[in-house]
DNA sequence: GTCTATAAAGCGATAGAC
DNA sequence: GTCTATCGCTTTATAGAC
């Protein structure tokens, strides 16, 4: 795991918290140099494309990570099972509102017209698996969309609502509401 | 209304929307002065303070326009009928999501810390001002602040979801449902 | 693959004429 | 109050040594 030489995939964690910091616009190459502890030249090196090219790789790598850890088992698990299992790793992923979405941050900037594809197919994935979950667990076709499309707004509200109000509860609470919007069968 | 010399208040809208569409980061005094048509010597004129006291000046613009259009109601008229009216005023100011809530977009920047303060403010003052409706309304104390926290949360979270799929009527769903958060009693 | 030096453009902000 | 010119700094990105 050890490696004594830098890949691209080690330096995706620390991009990522940088353009959540910063936002794209205010994470300069400088400071990505600075906090991925990696020089301009080997950035350079790794992503040719400039800053463009290491936003796509970092949003790659959390389309990955979701449909690893949350859209996969919303497709394929038992559907109650998978939906806590999403609760529950969206408050760990978020770190209970403290960290961002990226892809939320990213539809709301100018820079959505940049990577609006990629932020179109995370949110239409999700809301697509979310869907299909909730009417496997009982919900008819029409209130089981209706129900996803509240739940994953319900999440990113809540993480603005939380940096806003600087208090960490409030994402909490929020969740508490939208997890029995996925019970109410 | 016609007026021969330009007054501060007088481009206040355009820069708000010049911060809505790139940023703060994003919005050059080059860009703002294209989109205010108003010269780098007139805007510091005005805003003695730069970027800054721009984006101040524009969300106190924002604050005012709510507290008169939204938060008063909610705390001085009919519960149900300033309700009505705040989803009704939500839906005309965001554009059926196509407009972006500058508040919200400053809670996830690392322009927050320069912003708190503002932002706090009208988070807190509305969460306040639909929590107490809600509570005259008829729901007790708890499910009040529960369900504004959820109904402004769902509000913000419904303009990412409406930006990022590019589809204007995944706004007015998610208001459909926070709707009826607030009318089951 | 990593470094430093540097180019070329854009940035926020100011000065001073009008 | 508005304009242009300009300062000093930061930006992205590249070149070339190692």
């Amino acid at each position: 795991m050890a490696r004594l030489v830098a890949e691209r995939a080690d330096v995706i964690p620390a991009l990522g918290e940088t353009f959540r910091r910063y936002g794209f616009e205010g994470a300069s190459i400088a400071r990505i140099s600075e906090q991925t502890k990696m020089g301009k030249g080997s950035l350079y090196h790794f992503f040719p494309g400039g800053k463009d090219e290491m936003a796509i790789a970092v949003l790659a790598d959390i389309q990955d990570w979701f449909e690893k850890n949350i859209f996969a088992p919303l497709e394929n698990d038992n559907p109650t099972v998978a939906i806590s299992t999403m609760f529950a790793a969206v408050e760990a992923y978020f770190r209970s509102g403290q960290r961002i979405c990226l892809m939320g941050a990213f539809a709301l900037e100018e820079t959505r017209d940049r990577f609006s594809d990629e932020v179109k197919l995370y949110f239409a994935r999700w809301l697509e698996v979310l869907s299909q979950a909730l009417n496997r667990a009982g919900f008819d076709n029409e209130e089981a969309a209706h129900n996803a499309k509240a739940i994953i707004a319900g999440i990113q509200g809540a993480i603005i609502l939380c940096r806003a109000l600087d208090h960490e509860g409030s994402f909490s609470d929020t969740i508490g509401h939208l997890k029995r919007l996925a019970n109410t069968i």
